[in-house]
DNA sequence: GTATATACATTGTATCACAAGGTATAGTAC
DNA sequence: GTACTATACCTTGTGATACAATGTATATAC
């Protein structure tokens, strides 16, 4: 990541999950998106990105499948149920963590 | 921490310059102070507070003092010059952080 | 006498991002 | 023909770090 990573930490898993609920995607191209979503400011290394996928899966927050093209088998990644209702609640902490942050910074 | 820990990785020391910023305390009061200003949200404990601030004295960015009251000592912490510079900059780090998470999330 | 609040501190554990390494294919440049 | 780049998957080992647990000590309230 581009971004001191500690800062990261925590917010890797909701990242994922926010590309996914746009449409099904590879981990290659998954890495790509968020570089584009976030205009290249999240430069997610493969290191980081496939771990959190198994263990996404492993959770039923995500299901897999694998298509060829071109020559290239790419495993595709599906959000579930589970895993958008997961998405909305993360995303409703990182907001509310981001407000208490917030706070404290601008505390006068 | 009332969140999730690994959301505040990376923050703590943020916190804790910001907090310092408005003057010298002493651990025990800045934890208080910290939950004071989050309204609750923010309750660091103890055993991430001491290193921090051992750390941070280390690197230059606080200066410590005793001082007795009421037959307790404390140990008061002064942000010095480079502390305040090191807080604009990771205060500038974590907006442009959460802006960009912002933007993953609200992509459409 | 014991519980709570105040005040400092350290040790060990768990989590997690990622660098580094590995495999393999396809296209392009020299 | 070979070297490089992009695409695509993956795992292992390391370092950073928040915190639970633990320890010390004083003062006050019940």
């Amino acid at each position: 990541m581009k971004y001191s990573k500690e800062l990261l930490k925590g917010s890797t898993s909701l990242l994922v999950l926010s590309v996914l609920k746009g449409g099904d995607l590879y981990g290659y191209k998954i890495i790509r998106e968020l570089e584009r979503r976030s205009q290249n400011e999240f430069q997610m290394s493969e290191g980081t990105l496939y771990p959190i996928l198994h263990a996404l899966e492993k959770e039923k927050l995500l299901e897999s499948y694998w298509q060829e093209f071109e020559g290239r088998n790419r495993k595709y990644y599906h959000i579930t149920k589970k895993g958008l209702k997961e998405l909305a609640e993360k995303k409703e902490e990182f907001e509310a963590f981001s407000a208490s942050v917030n706070k404290v910074l601008n505390y006068v």
